[in-house]
DNA sequence: TTAATTAATCGTATAATCGCTATAAACAAA
DNA sequence: TTTGTTTATAGCGATTATACGATTAATTAA
């Protein structure tokens, strides 16, 4: 039934998951790359940048700040989005321990 | 339309995303985790490991041999699988220079 | 106050995802 | 051949995700 099934999965297992599905859009790759990109933050021409209408954007912004991996300043009309620096040091630890399992150890039946 | 606009990303972007999808699931991430683990490779007790029906997780295996992840060995009635070592490395290359981008530039406005 | 600008929210359609039962397919053993 | 074992596929309901137009909210400018 369309519902993942996450109480019988780790809290590590959840989490590792949770991040990489809001990876799991180009937009909010997208988004991110020119977050990074632009360093100090950018506010709404991310709906230039990107081709997506305003609503979309802002749906995809609320994704990513609800993770922690943004945040959002209110200067004025605009709202000036920026990576969530702590956040996403700390995101990348459990994605780089997820990634990074050893490889090397036996020999494989494939 | 609920239909992502992969046209209107770079390949780049929507391969990311490709990677992170799969990873978006703790089910995948749980088997994954296993066949790590487990390293020789591991057939269908993976059904009796994680508390999914059988298709589910046939279902799921299936998503990640289609991205190259993982690759299955038919060994009598039973098939055996396990991490391709190759494209797994590819695909880490990928994601950690998206995980990696420079943090530690000018100030931002949050 | 009024108008203009910007972003967030609401509501909705369409599509994709998840998990299952039932079934088929492939193979081994009797 | 027949039976049993294992995996894959088909098809289904239920839920979630994507994208948008319309609207609201918040702020600034006139």
């Amino acid at each position: 039934m369309g519902l993942t099934k996450i109480e019988m999965f780790t809290d590590q297992q959840n989490e590792i998951a949770l991040f990489a599905k809001v990876f799991g859009h180009p937009a909010r790759v997208s988004i991110l790359q020119h977050l990074f990109k632009i360093n100090s933050c950018v506010c709404g021409d991310l709906v230039n940048e990107i081709g997506l209408a305003q609503p979309t954007i802002s749906q995809h912004l609320k994704e990513l700040k609800h993770l922690g991996l943004i945040k959002g300043n209110v200067e004025g009309t605009s709202v000036c989005y920026c990576i969530h620096k702590e956040n996403w040091t700390a995101m990348k630890t459990v994605m780089s321990k997820f990634l990074n399992q050893d490889l090397t150890k036996k020999q494989d039946c494939c």
